[in-house]
DNA sequence: TATTGTTATACTCTATAACTATA
DNA sequence: TATAGTTATAGAGTATAACAATA
């Protein structure tokens, strides 16, 4: 099969791991508190959606609602996250980040995007122009399908 | 920072984990015996290693001695992976993909690569020539350092 | 002594099933 | 009844420490 979508799908399956396996560890050895992928990207919707409910918040990063229940109760258990009743409809939680939360989040953002951007500064500008296009275009492939949640 | 190589890390750690969960889900999707992503990369390297050692296996995979002992207590079982002792020097074990080993990883590899091409097809040919210049230069980005092995 | 691999043990992350409280 | 969340339980995958066999 010479089909160029073939090519490139034999090229992420190689590529894919190594970035995330070199992702995990930043993950983990930054001083602030560890941080997991999942919790990682947990937190970073919290920043931008304070509020979520753990039903949404468990859809958008992919674990089963008790999966995702237990892992909130990790994160407020070390003062990461808030966990409030909502008044409106009182079976939910409104979650957010606390001010504790946000320092953490943005302290491991920036050391594993500096992490990343070191090995990245070995490419040329032109080819990290491509990187960050081929990146947005991969983002917008791989984004979950929102559109046929209903069976 | 407008760094541009930090823009990539930015979009690296919003994309990277998407596509891995994609590869995750299609690695588990298949009618073969469902394979683990560390399970896949080690067959992967056995099928163009055979005879490797558990050792070398662990360091390239990235995975401790223990633990990649019992996946390939696993694979074996399976029946995907042989396990012989190696002559010339008795402490080593030298490992293979059994028939049926090949023949799954090559299912395994053909349907998680469709899926994947599927998903690429979306893109221009000109974007998808991009994309697998990029993954390249990621792949060779982080490839793990064999250069400070010695302490 | 150093190296290769296994066993023992424990921890984290994940899931499914059963349950409680609210709508 | 249906939905949001928690608790109970179990399984997979990982690690470190202790061990056995070989070099």
């Amino acid at each position: 099969m010479n089909d160029p979508s073939f090519d490139c799908a034999k090229e992420l399956l190689e590529a894919v791991p190594l970035v995330m396996q070199a992702i995990r560890v930043e993950m983990r050895s930054r001083r602030t508190p560890d941080l997991t992928v999942p919790q990682f990207r947990t937190m970073v919707f919290l920043n931008k959606f304070p509020g979520t409910a753990l039903s949404d918040l468990a859809e958008y990063v992919g674990l089963s609602l008790p999966s995702m229940s237990k892992m909130i109760d990790g994160l407020v258990g070390k003062g990461l996250v808030s966990r409030e009743g909502c008044a409106r409809d009182r079976r939910r939680i409104a979650l957010a980040l606390t001010p504790r939360g946000k320092a953490i989040l943005r302290k491991a953002r920036q050391g594993t995007q500096e992490a990343l951007a070191g090995r990245i500064g070995a490419l040329s500008q032109p080819e990290r122009q491509d990187l960050l296009h081929s990146l947005k275009n991969l983002r917008l492939l791989f984004l979950p399908d929102r559109s046929d949640d209903r069976s």
